[in-house]
DNA sequence: AAGGTACATGTAAGCGGTTCCAAAAAGCAA
DNA sequence: TTGCTTTTTGGAACCGCTTACATGTACCTT
């Protein structure tokens, strides 16, 4: 395989001119530019990665740490994030840590650390405050998204007002019998978010006076299916039904959905459904919902490390002030919310 | 930043011997082993990725190229290429081609050639000769799921032989106007797998002689929403209905059923659907499926590539002899297909 | 024409490990 | 013990680039 060395000698240049000409960095006469293209194409040779990142230092290549990539938030995040690293020259090193418990640990220590990332992004991801410092520890910038990382860059939506306000909107509908389905921990160690949702639920209910019940507050996975199975049992325990439901995730909204449907119950005439997520499916669905546009989360974080990294690069000596960013969300008013049927 | 020099210093090993003892090759004592690993936990040392590579060759990364990340089938098969990989010590770097299709050659030229990647994984992606052997000629491992990759291995699930079944099961049941709607190369341009299984319905219908009308073969975009839309068009339209429905994937065949249910079409009764995949959601739908178990796939795929490596590494001289395996799939029979209602 | 500035290029010293090779240590049979 | 094999170990030559530094060249100014 033709290596730098070959093109230098192909193209009548030395080594560190080929170098530069190719790797875009210093000055070369436009001249030197296409000689040394030239014969690299001619020779098929391609700089090698390990071998830039040796020597400079710099590996163009950002880590990702999802709990899986299976759940439509997350691998929205992915998309939008892929898009703009790619576009900017970016490798994007995939981690996920939900298939398996004890992953969790090997990525953080043994891949994260390898110093084979310029920089990483941490979706949804709660860690430790020692697990923060031991990945702050290799001076790399870190920037979580819908998990706060003590010390690190942040970029996240405010969940509790968010659920708040997904509340206030049916009880602005004049809804009074408001049922919350959100997540559990049960399902997923590494998640705050159920609870600041169902805080904010909590709040607008108390603040508007209205009653809520346990019944009326029920855990499920976030998945279209679990959430089915969910709201299957608080519509059809035989209980006073709610007439509005507010579900922490769009995919739970869905699901909830299709179980009224089931009951023969009609949307929103005889319950009203909120989500939270800006699913694509929301559409088919009419589902009302504050759109978090997770995709565009992943690009903005995926240009925010970057400009980190360019910044760094400047100015190496400046402390590292973490930015906490909000990003901002929208209510979509669809067909699955409305003024409750008079009983 | 403490090196493999300082270590060696503190545990009063030679640089050689640290090496082989954290990294796991050659022999060492294990007394020498331990006092390189005390060390280098003491000074919260790990190998540096880089360095190893460009020193050996290997780079304990594997590419995946998938066309985006959030179809389901796709990230499924992250998914489970992702847990075999961390497992094996390998990180996953992940391309995704279809948010712009620029990126595609991109990817290929700049990223995928740039000798960071062990072996390299490509689902769904339809490659031309030329990028087929530009991939080979960087003499690394590579495998296609779902698309053939002529010269390199594959793993695949028979397409045209799950539509034909797919629609042999329909036909199995009594039905006789059967529709398909698949997907489109407007949508996908990489992408033959809409044709495959078309003709698998095609030749199923031939075989069984009955009609099938242009109006009775649909194009859609593989999401549950753009076949909503389609299926709609098909129900809606006042021509003569089909009582059964094969969708080329199971999101499809979802967006079927939602559409059947707006116009009060009662599944199985009134209409039969059948899909492909083995999506989560099917039980919530009762979905008759060609379960193809994605996430195994992208595991097993993971396996294949893995031990490609592992025998390149024992023999080198050995030609390279691409082997295509077929992936088996299970039809699972839920409820929402039957015997059609006697007209 | 002299002096200065800005750009272009080459030389060579790393970057931080891996691994070949030879030598030393250990193990074992006779 | 001795002689021979096997396991461990250290020395040092790379792996294939990047980049600081020095030098050379071109272009302005005055």
């Amino acid at each position: 395989m033709a290596g730098i060395k070959e093109v230098a000698e192909l193209s009548g240049l030395s080594i560190a001119t080929v170098s530069r000409a190719l790797g875009g960095k210093g000055s070369v006469s436009a001249k030197s530019r296409k000689l040394a293209q030239d014969a690299a194409a001619e020779l098929g040779f391609v700089l090698s990665y390990a071998a830039s990142s040796l020597a400079s230092g710099r590996n163009h290549n950002i880590g990702i740490v999802v709990p899986g990539v299976n759940r439509w938030f997350y691998s929205s995040v992915i998309d939008g994030a892929s898009e703009v690293l790619i576009e900017a020259g970016y490798d994007l090193t995939l981690y996920t840590t939900s298939q398996n418990e004890s992953h969790r640990a090997t990525i953080l220590t043994d891949f994260l650390l390898r110093k084979r990332l310029d920089a990483v992004i941490a979706v949804s991801l709660e860690l430790t405050e020692s697990e923060v410092s031991q990945l702050l520890a290799i001076h790399r910038p870190v920037l979580g998204i819908g998990g706060p990382l003590p010390g690190a860059d942040s970029l996240r939506v405010d969940d509790f007002d968010l659920a708040r306000r997904a509340t206030e909107h049916l009880i602005g509908l004049g809804h009074t019998r408001i049922a919350h389905i959100g997540g559990d921990h049960e399902y997923d160690s590494d998640f705050k978010l159920p609870g600041t949702r169902r805080s904010g639920y909590q709040t607008a209910m108390g603040q508007a006076a209205l009653p809520t019940s346990e019944a009326w507050q029920r855990s499920s996975d976030f998945t279209v299916q679990g959430a089915y199975a969910t709201a299957r049992a608080l519509l059809g325990e035989g209980l006073v039904r709610p007439t509005a439901v507010f579900a922490a995730s769009d995919e739970m909204a869905i699901g909830t959905i299709l179980a009224a449907r089931d009951f023969g119950l009609r949307v929103p005439e005889e319950l009203s459904v909120i989500g939270i997520d800006g699913h694509e499916l929301g559409q088919v669905f009419g589902l009302t919902t504050f759109d978090q546009k997770p995709r565009e989360q992943g690009a903005l974080a995926a240009r925010r490390i970057l400009a980190r990294l360019e910044q760094s690069s400047h100015d190496a000596a400046v402390a590292y002030q973490p930015v906490a960013e909000e990003f901002p969300t929208q209510l979509v008013v669809r067909s699955s919310t409305a003024v409750p049927a008079v009983q």
